[in-house]
DNA sequence: ACTCTGCTTCCAGACGTA
DNA sequence: TGAAGCAGAGT
DNA sequence: TACGTCC
């Protein structure tokens, strides 16, 4: 997930790209936020022995508290967030969702096996792992935000694309996440720790990506061969090159291809088929949304419809405004 | 000495109350 | 799943 | 700040 430490090298090589705020700076501004990504994070992380909270229908319902909770207080600091729910993930990715299909399937056996040896602490390990994000959740989710009057946007394939292009355009400020694949897709402005800084004594970290470039001395095509020779979702990378030897590589080779003709293959292992070159073309070219394709409008919440919703159809308790 | 790998461990939300 | 800290092996 | 609860 992600690029494989991007956030270290950036802090050791760049700091001067990271600029710590509190969330008062962000009044007014407009965020994009990965939903798909929230949603599996609310399922992992709002429990209750082991289990999701669910209506008694038994639906499960911590998407929503979670996301719901969420907006209001992005709300009330002023963010006007708009949501990227993910699409079709591109056919590059398989193999990376092979890999978490594979260690979803061991841990729904590791977790019967826990159920049955009455282990709690195993199985709620276990059951953390097993999580998924379904059509349901993401259907729920809408519902939640058309009545809470804001924005959504359904992306043709990855949600981190289409926010960064959103920020490109300029529709948004920056994109509040902590994968650092939104700049990599060529985000301007990438925000981590938005909403759980107060909750945790973590800052808010702003990175900007003319800083990063500028920090690490290398234009914005050598940074996304970088972040493929560092890891990414899309293709393997090269065995013995980590962050430094990666650094090094592009600044003196300035691509993969130059690289390849000097490296030492006998030293380092180069993937079989290695399909750098298309992963290079997804974060330069990503399939998404642009101009009126994309229409964000903030409204006053349907209060009405809201109540309906959350209260008498999932069983939320009539506490809050 | 430096750099990467692989292993371990801790942790994942947000709220109100005490 | 990651991120951080640590031991150990490769360069 | 730690802890129990939300559904």
């Amino acid at each position: 997930m992600g690029i494989h430490t991007l956030a270290k090298l950036i802090a050791d090589q760049a700091p001067g790209a990271i600029k710590e705020g509190e969330i008062k700076n962000y009044f007014g501004r407009k965020i994009a936020i990965d939903a798909s990504m929230s949603i599996y994070q609310f399922l992992i992380a709002v429990r209750q022995n082991g289990e999701n909270l669910t209506n008694e229908n038994g639906e499960t319902t911590s998407h929503l508290m979670g996301m719901f909770y969420r907006t209001i207080r992005m709300v009330e600091n002023g963010i006007k967030p708009v949501y990227v729910f993910d699409g079709k993930p591109p056919q590059m990715k398989s193999k990376e969702l092979e890999k978490r299909l594979e260690r979803r399937t061991e841990a729904e056996a590791e977790m019967s096996k826990a159920a049955e040896a009455g282990d709690e602490e195993a199985f709620d390990k276990f059951a953390r792992r097993t999580v998924k994000v379904t059509r349901e959740h993401v259907e729920d989710c809408k519902r939640l935000l058309k009545f809470m009057g804001i924005p959504y946007v359904d992306a043709p394939t990855e949600a981190e694309a289409q926010c960064a292009a959103l920020v490109k355009e300029g529709k948004v400020y920056g994109v509040g996440t902590e994968d650092m694949d939104a700049l990599t897709f060529g985000s301007d402005v990438l925000i981590r720790h938005l909403t759980f800084s107060e909750a945790r004594k973590m800052p808010i970290r702003e990175y900007t990506l003319a800083k990063v470039l500028q920090g690490l001395g290398i234009n914005f095509e050598e940074f996304m061969d970088l972040c493929i020779l560092l890891g990414c979702d899309y293709c393997d990378s090269i065995k013995g090159i980590g962050q430094k030897r990666a650094l090094d590589l592009i600044k003196q080779y300035r691509n993969i291809e130059t690289i390849l003709k000097h490296i030492d293959t006998k030293k380092y292992g180069i993937p079989e088929d290695w399909a750098f070159d298309q992963a290079r073309a997804l974060f330069k070219e990503p399939d998404v949304l642009t101009g009126d394709a994309v229409e964000l409008k903030w409204n006053e919440p349907d209060e009405e419809g809201l109540i309906e919703y959350m209260v008498n159809q999932k069983g939320f308790q009539m506490n809050k405004q």
